[in-house]
DNA sequence: TGACACAATGACTACGTATTCATAGTGTCG
DNA sequence: CGACACTATGAATACGTAGTCATTGTGTCA
């Protein structure tokens, strides 16, 4: 006693300051008469030490206020508690999974670090920047990661898992809403309403959801003679769907059904196809993709595919926490099923 | 050479794995010829280091598949690039929010760490944990973080800045659309508009910016003889709205106009209104607050007034990259004005 | 009573980097 | 040519914690 740190705790308890300066869990330890290891046990395996000094030690470290550093804990442990999560910065699709993991996370006592990129070119810097935090699991969520990308993250040691993205399949983890099977399901629907002719709007042609998407649509109504062109928005936005649906309206002749690839753009097809005086159900069918809260809003009420985020969000964070798979076996690809919602957009006057 | 660390990275160049294991900038240095500190100047400040070093260590450290490891680095520099904030689980807006964090942060390239919780009881918990990481900057965000846990941010030497929580100004700096001036302007718009009687739906009676904006509402109100009670939705949801509307539909009178104090509870005011067969505009006029893409959605159009979170996002990252302002001195309360946007939920059906 | 299991604690070190401070080399100027 | 400024580099150390190992004390059992 009467040392260096002894000093300074002790100027520390007379001015009762909370966040003086740097307090350390040597500091406390000095104050307290004990070692740091046993400061540092208190905060991280308390049971080990006994309940004396257990208390003691917590009413020092309360009163220099002390707080753990997580950052020096991550480094000694090699774990960090956070995981990180590479999503796209605009879309009210992923923004909803984003908000799903973070509370989920929270549940499990982890942090979620986010990497959002603009464009699909930011995406190397994002995952270059996710590297050098040493996270407990990654999350690549976006159709447009590219697969020389996804491989690099194979053969990085930390676990990630590709969120709803067919093309990172047999590549790394990953975990989907079965979309090939879910829009059979609506395209399904459609069919039994009788129709005979029905055109698919995609976001982003190249986007490896859309793909498996419209074929999930295509395939299936060709059994039932139905032909269904391909018609690409732009972007996955309500304003690429009002444009999209503009277009459209100016035809000769409208399609019997609207398969949307995802909800929001179907938004904008509605809201476009309504200002062009087209409307819905009544000239034609329309459906959407991925269950968004809007659309069972009554202003919408729009029929489409419902994800489960919560459960895929929780298969996704299992994939994460659970035990390292074999790097040698192929990795897990998780398919969810999707439940259809039937809104007015497929529901004929009559009923 | 010949040392331990040769040997380890002659194994490691033998197998050129790109993460055969932790590779650090020891390792870099050992392979390279040159000492630790050259490695991590590479990295860190690369003009201190004459180019023909440069570009050999690079290549090495490229060879051997090394990352810098951001949790030392941060450790040490006692930076971490990363932006914490607190925010609610659940709400478009704070989604919303949100996303424009991570935009305009990964374009300073800075990292966001999500904490969220669920009810306000939580909050606790996630204050706790964001102190433990030692953040370049916390964002508060929520109208239910209480003042006891305000003062406790203040203390902190990290900069921390409530975002939109009138309750905050004075003791935490603070970056706030103009809640009241915001809602008087839009009942400015309904008198003008010539109405007699209002009410005003709030979220959660609360929470402060509900109390700013009502007392916006209702003091502009009576300066014109027009009264405007307060009914609780009880949330800030869609939900809400839609039973709130329904209540307010069995009233033996509707008030001209009803003015809510979020958009996402005027979608299912809206929406619960037309389910009880009361058109808007045509019976009652309705306006919302915060400006939500989903406001300009021609299926909904309605007015509100618009938060240039854009705006109000970047001046909150100034306030915590800026200099950090004088302890003694009055934390600063920026306030940025919103804009009207009038939708047909306030035309009348002339127009 | 001695041997032994066990609980409680402390000294020491490692995690991987950035930041001093010191040193060797290189060119410039009077 | 000696003094000086400047660049390029390295040795040593600190950031704050957790885990390993060793040490002490206490109770139990033969």
């Amino acid at each position: 006693m009467g040392g260096k740190a002894g000093a300074a705790s002790s100027f520390l308890t007379r001015t009762q300051s909370q966040a003086n300066h740097r307090v350390t869990s040597v500091d406390v330890a000095a104050e307290s008469g004990v070692s740091q290891t046993t400061v540092a046990r208190v905060f991280s395996s308390p049971d080990k030490v006994s309940p004396a000094t257990r208390e003691r030690v917590r009413a020092v470290a309360e009163r220099l206020g002390y707080v753990p550093n997580a950052i020096a804990r991550s480094l000694k442990s090699q774990r960090t508690n956070i995981v990180g999560a590479v999503v796209p910065a605009y879309g009210e699709y992923w923004q909803s999974v984003l908000a799903e993991f973070s509370r989920q996370l929270a549940e499990r006592s982890y942090q979620l670090l986010v990497f959002s990129f603009g464009t699909p070119r930011d995406v190397d810097g994002a995952l270059a920047s996710v590297a050098q935090y040493r996270l407990d699991g990654v999350v690549l969520a976006s159709a447009t990661i590219g697969q020389a990308q996804l491989v690099g993250m194979r053969s990085s040691e930390r676990p990630s898992v590709a969120f709803n993205q067919p093309a990172a399949e047999g590549v790394v983890p990953s975990v989907s809403v079965d979309n090939e099977a879910g829009m059979a399901e609506l395209a399904e629907h459609l069919v039994k309403l009788g129709i005979d002719t029905a055109a698919y709007i995609g976001g982003v042609s190249s986007a490896s959801t859309d793909q498996v998407r419209y074929r999930g649509a295509v395939q299936t109504l060709a059994e039932h003679g139905v032909a269904c062109p391909y018609i690409e928005a732009g972007a996955y936005t309500y304003d690429a769907g009002y444009k999209a649906a503009a277009q459209l309206a100016q035809r000769d002749r409208l399609p019997d059904a609207v398969m949307v690839g995802s909800d929001e753009v179907a938004f904008g097809v509605l809201d476009g196809l309504a200002n062009a005086g087209i409307s819905v159900p009544g000239d034609l069918l329309l459906t959407g993709f991925d269950g968004l809260p809007q659309a069972s809003w009554a202003g919408y009420d729009l029929t489409t595919l419902v994800q489960t985020t919560d459960v895929l969000v929780a298969r996704a964070i299992d994939v994460l926490t659970g035990p390292s798979a074999d790097p040698q076996e192929k990795p897990a690809s998780i398919v969810v099923p999707g439940s259809i919602r039937v809104g007015k957009t497929t529901r004929k006057s009559s009923a």
